[in-house]
DNA sequence: ATGGTAGGCTCCCTA
């Protein structure tokens, strides 16, 4: 089983590459992030005819989050279409399904602009209602992974220059506290477990000739409960994304389970 | 230290 996470920075700019990549790569489950669309708006005929089917919180212009599952296999059961944020239910940042009996969720944290903003603050109570859903989660015993565009690099192997991150919000210390108490519950990066010296990358600005400079870093992840991680067999980047025309910033990542 | 590019949408915001 091929799970697989991929901020595509808006579905309908990205379709022929999400299509050409779903027919290529083949995941079972791929969890989608800032779709920057409604769910009227989404292309489901497009997917269906790459053999998907999407389960979709969409919203317009900005975030937007999907399952998608291959046709052949049951729709997932909505099990959350948002956090436990009192202040800010409407943005569209995570769905979670049941298939038979896996939970998969995609979540899209808030990027936090600047360390000194109102929009960090909201990122750090979005990383705390995470950990509180991401508990009960765990406490479910089911297996579980929880996919998608974190906007934190967990350590210094995960940005490219780590002197000079000391304060981005990618990588501020109170955003890799909030990952530090995600991981302490018991979940597993699977791409950090599978491939534990390398560094890999996931997400390299548009800006600054980020790309041919190789000046990424690692953002998005597959976090697995126990029962997933003790079936995880290869995990991987496809960075080859990045290298073509009209790119989205991020390249999908992926897992797979036996 | 600053600004760079992309996407969506509207004279600008988010990333």
């Amino acid at each position: 089983m091929k799970i697989a996470t991929w901020n595509v920075n808006s579905i309908r700019t990205r379709l022929p590459h999400l299509q050409a990549w779903l027919t290529a790569s083949k995941p079972d489950v791929a969890l989608l992030q800032e779709l920057k669309c409604t769910a009227e708006e989404f292309p489901i005929a497009a997917l269906q005819g790459a053999g998907y089917e999407a389960t979709v919180l969409g919203q317009k212009t900005w975030n937007g989050v999907a399952i998608l599952t291959r046709q052949d296999a049951p729709k997932p059961q909505l099990t959350a279409d948002h956090l436990n944020l009192p202040d800010n239910p409407l943005d569209a940042r995570y769905i979670e399904g049941q298939v038979g009996d896996w939970r998969f969720a995609s979540v899209y944290v808030p990027n936090g602009q600047s360390l000194d903003s109102e929009k960090f603050s909201y990122k750090l109570r979005f990383l705390k209602a995470l950990e509180e859903r991401l508990c009960t989660l765990m406490a479910s015993e089911l297996p579980v992974v929880v996919g998608g565009d974190f906007n934190i690099a967990p350590a210094a192997d995960d940005v490219y220059a780590p002197s000079r991150f000391g304060d981005d919000v990618l990588y501020a210390l109170p955003v890799r506290q909030a990952w530090r108490r995600l991981i302490n519950q018991g979940w597993i990066d699977g791409l950090r477990l599978q491939h534990p010296h390398q560094q890999l990358f996931t997400w390299w600005d548009y800006r600054g000739n980020a790309w041919p400079a190789g000046h990424g870093c690692r953002i998005d992840h597959l976090l697995l409960s126990p029962t997933a991680a003790n079936r995880l067999r290869a995990a991987g980047v496809d960075s080859d994304q990045r290298a073509l025309e009209q790119p989205s910033d991020h390249a999908p990542v992926w897992v797979e389970l036996a």
